[in-house]
DNA sequence: AATGAATGAGGTTTCATTCAT
DNA sequence: CATGAATGAAACCTCATTCAT
C-alpha cells in the first residue's frame, strides 16, 4: 500500500468519525454523545478514535475545523468573482441555505458548538479562513461604498441567523421553499446592507 | 412564621437555586454545572435542589419556564397598548435587547437552551404566554394590513435573532450603544416586515 | 385529654407506623422502603418517626418484636389448655396459618427479616415469648414420650416452614383451601413428630 | 491471546464478580453489598462491573440465573436415571443439601432472593431448568402412582425448606450431621409424599 | 494500527437523620 | 408533639482515557 493510498485510509477514518459524531450531536446533543458511542457509531474501537485525536476535546475542535472547511468549499465559486456585490451576496447566501438544508447535522453542530463554551476553547492564533472570506467581502464592498459602514461582526452574525433560521424553518417542515425564494430572502437582507440613497 | 412568609422564603430558595444555575451555564455551559456546583454556589446542599426539583432535567426544564415568565414581564407594558404598531414593536425590541444586556445569565441560557436536546423535552402542551404574546401582536399587525404575511415562526425567530445578536455584541464589548440607537435598529427590523408600497 | 387517651394516642400513631412499614416492605422490601415513605404512608412527618424510634433500625426491630407479640396472642388459648398434644398443635398450626393469610404483610415482613442481616442485630438477651412457648409445647410433649426427640430449633423451622409455605400458596391463588384442608395439613406434620411405634 | 482464553478469561471476571458478591451478600445482605465493595471485594474497580452487566439489578439476576444453573448440575446425575423413586429422590435430597452446607454462600442468596421484590422481577418467560427437572421429577412419580396428587408448588417448596432448614443447622453448628441422618431426614420426607396404602 | 477491557474520578441521585419553627 | 426543609455521606452509574494484546 503505497503512501498516498494510507493517507487516504486515514483521512477515511478520521471522516467517519467526524461523521459519527456530528449524526450523534445531532441527535443527543454534546451530553449524549460519548466517545464509546461515537466509536460504536463510526464503526471502530473507542481506542482508535484516539489514535487520530488527542482528546474528546481535540476532536471537536478539529470536528469544528473540518466543518468550517466544508462550509469554505461552498462559500468559494471562483468562477463568479466578476460578478458585482448584489448578485455574490445573493449566491453565496443561498449557496450556505442550501448546503445546510442538505447537511442538517453540520447546521446543528455549528449552532450547538457557538453556544458551547467549546467556542472559547479554540486556539486564539488559529485562523479561520471562513470568517477572513466573508469580511473581505464585506470591506471591499465598504470600500466601494456600497454597503453602510457598519460593525463587521455585527453584519456577519446578522446574516448569518438570517440564514440559519431559514435552514431550521425548512428543516423543521414549517416552512417550504423553491430556489427563488431563498434567492429573495437574501435580497431582502442585501437591501437591508445597503446605502440608502 | 405565616403561610405567606414560608411561601416566600421558599420561593427565595428556589430563586437562589435559579440563579446559582444561570451563572455557571452562562461561565461552564450544561456541560460544567454539575449538581455540587450548583448547590454550593447557591449556598446549600446537594440533596437540597433534589427537594425542589425531581432531577437535573426538571431543574433546567422549570429554569427555563422561570426565565420565559421574566421575559414576559418584560415584554408585557399594559400603558402602551395605545400606541401605534411601530412604537409597540421598537418598544418592546428595545425592552428585550435592554433586558439581555443587564442579565447576559439569561441571554446565554436560553441561546444554550435553545440549541440542546432539551428544548425537546418540554411538556408538549404546556402554554408559552411569551410566545403567543408575540404571535397575537404579528398577528394583528397582519390583519390591519400592516405587515407582509409571512411565517409566524420565521419573523418571530428573525426579530429575535436581531435582538440577541445586538446584545451579544454590545455585552462582547464589540459595540457600545445609545438607547437612540437601540431604538434605530429596531426601526430598521420593523421596516424590514412592512408591507412596500 | 388524660393520660390514658395520651398514651392511647401514642399507641395508635406507632400502630400507624407500624403498619405503614409492613405495607411497605411487603411491596417494595427493605430496600424500598425509606423513612420519608413510610412517613408519607403513615400520614406524619419523617420527624415525627424518630420521636418513637432511636433510628431506623430501631423501628425494624421493634417492629418486629410488635409482629412477634401478634403472633403470641395468636399462638396462646387459654381454653384449650386442657388438650391433648394433639389437638393443641393442630389448633395453633391452623391459627397460625390463618392469621398470616390474613396478614400477608406480616408473613412477608417475618420472612424478608429473618433472612437479612436484622435478624442477627437483635438484643441477645431479649426474650422471645413466642419462640419459648413454642419451645415449652414441644419439651412437654417429649418428656411425655409422645414425640420423638429432636433437635428443638429443627422441629420449630420445619413446622413454621410447613405453615409458611401453605399460607403463601394460598395468598398465590395456586391453591385454595378449607378449614378442614388446614387441620389435615396440621395432622400431616404432627404425624411426623410422632414416635413410631 | 486465542479466543478461548479470552472466552476463559471473561468467565473468570464475571466469576469473581459472582463469588465477591455471593460473599459480601451472604455477610450483609443486599443492602450491606455496594457495588463498590462488591468492586473491591473481587479486586477490580467499579466501573469494570458496569461493563459485564447493566446494572446493579442485572448482576444480581445474572447472579441469580449462574446459582440456579450451579444447582442444576448438582441436582442431575445422569448415572442414576435407572434409579427408582425414592433412591433419585432421596440421592438428590442429600446432593442438594450437602452442596448448600458447602456452599452457605449460595444457600443465603436464595433465601435472600427468595423472599426479595427481585424475585418477581425476573424475566417471565424465562425458563428455569432446575424447576423444570424437579417438576418432571413429581410429575412422573404421580403418573406411576408412587406419591399422592399434590400440588407441584407446594411439594417443591416443602421439599426444598427441609432441605434448607437442615443445612441451615448443620451450618449453625445447632446440630452435626452424618451422611447417613442425611438420607434418614431424606426418607422421612419421601415417607410423607408417599400414597398411604 | 486497531482493539476493547479496565480504570477511577466525578456525575446524578437517594435517604437516614437533624433541628429550627 | 409535630413538622418538613436541610444536610451530606454514600449509593449507583457514566465516561474519557489508558494500555496490554
Amino acid at each position: 500500500m503505497n503512501v498516498q493510498l494510507v493517507m487516504e485510509n486515514l483521512a477515511e477514518k478520521k471522516k467517519a468519525i467526524f461523521e459519527s459524531t456530528l449524526q450523534l450531536i445531532k441527535e443527543n446533543g454534546f451530553h449524549g454523545s460519548p466517545i464509546s458511542l461515537v466509536a460504536k457509531n463510526a464503526c471502530c474501537a473507542a481506542g482508535t478514535i484516539y489514535h487520530y485525536f488527542d482528546s474528546k476535546d481535540t476532536l471537536i475542535m478539529e470536528l469544528h475545523s473540518y466543518v468550517k472547511s466544508r462550509l469554505l468549499e461552498v462559500l468559494t465559486n471562483e468562477s463568479e468573482s466578476e460578478l458585482d456585490f448584489k448578485e455574490q451576496f445573493t449566491n453565496r447566501w443561498v449557496r450556505i441555505c442550501n448546503f445546510y438544508i442538505e447537511n442538517p447535522d453540520i447546521l446543528y453542530f455549528i449552532e450547538q458548538f457557538a453556544n458551547s463554551p467549546y467556542k472559547d476553547r479554540g486556539d486564539i492564533n488559529e485562523e479561520d479562513k471562513f470568517k477572513e472570506t466573508v469580511i473581505a467581502f464585506y470591506n471591499r464592498a465598504m470600500e466601494k461604498g456600497v454597503i453602510k459602514e457598519m460593525n463587521q461582526e455585527l453584519i456577519r452574525t446578522l446574516v448569518h441567523s438570517s440564514i440559519v433560521t431559514t435552514a431550521k424553518m425548512v428543516l423543521s417542515g414549517k416552512i417550504t421553499v423553491s430556489e427563488a425564494d431563498l434567492m429573495q430572502m437574501a435580497g431582502i437582507m442585501w437591501k437591508g446592507l445597503l446605502i440608502e440613497k
